[in-house]
DNA sequence: TTTATTAATCGTAATATTGCAATATAATAA
DNA sequence: TTATTATATTGCAATATTACGATTAATAAA
């Protein structure tokens, strides 16, 4: 199969899981964190800084782009990526939200 | 290829992206926030809750018992789960701190 | 116009994930 | 001992992911 039964879930749940995934690469988190750090950043160099292949590299942006976490805008022959602030404040939100259930005490273990 | 190369980065990216893989399915959400909101639970009844097959909730347990977000106590013929409340709290902190870095506006985007 | 430069897309191989039927295992009940 | 109950494991089919070489497209520079 490989196919998410998405159907059975609450958008919520959907949600959350959809954008852990996205966080679910070592390589997209590092894309995340250097574009955090510097700002704003040339794809280039995110292929100099983090050690894949290029096509990989714009791979896993296309990924981060599709859940609207970065934008890249065009600058002549390179592309410039940014985190897309709105986003990153919701997705913050959601994750907090979600993790912030504070889990009592069970019975059993 | 299919293989991600953990090599390449940081322990802490590593270790995000983990969690975060494991956060990146529906299914898995719906137990842990069941877990949470139930206090503890038998397998059986997330087999009920969830509407997915024995084996396959069995098989998200198992991934979910894998980074030590759940643990499992027998009782009887049932397995009784609930979060680990250290590993719950860790891995908020975790996330807390990446999503708690502010993107500051940048220059192309 | 020709030649870089830069990034996206295509194609593909290797591997991982999802889901379930069938079966195995383990503990209790009859 | 022989069911019964509850969960785990195995095996497998369908699909997704990861990574990269080759190619393409678009702009810039010569």
């Amino acid at each position: 199969m490989g196919l998410t039964k998405t159907e059975i879930f609450t958008d919520q749940q959907n949600n959350i899981a959809q954008i852990a995934k996205a966080f679910g690469h070592p390589a997209r988190v590092a894309i995340l964190q250097h574009l955090i750090k510097i700002n704003a950043c040339i794809c280039g160099d995110l292929v100099d800084e983090i050690g894949l292949a290029q096509p990989t590299i714009s791979q896993h942006l296309k990924e981060l782009k599709n859940i609207g976490i970065i934008q890249g805008n065009i600058e002549g022959t390179s592309v410039c990526y940014c985190i897309n602030q709105d986003k990153w404040t919701e997705i913050k939100t959601m994750f907090m939200s979600f993790l912030s259930q504070e889990p009592t005490n069970s019975s059993c273990c």
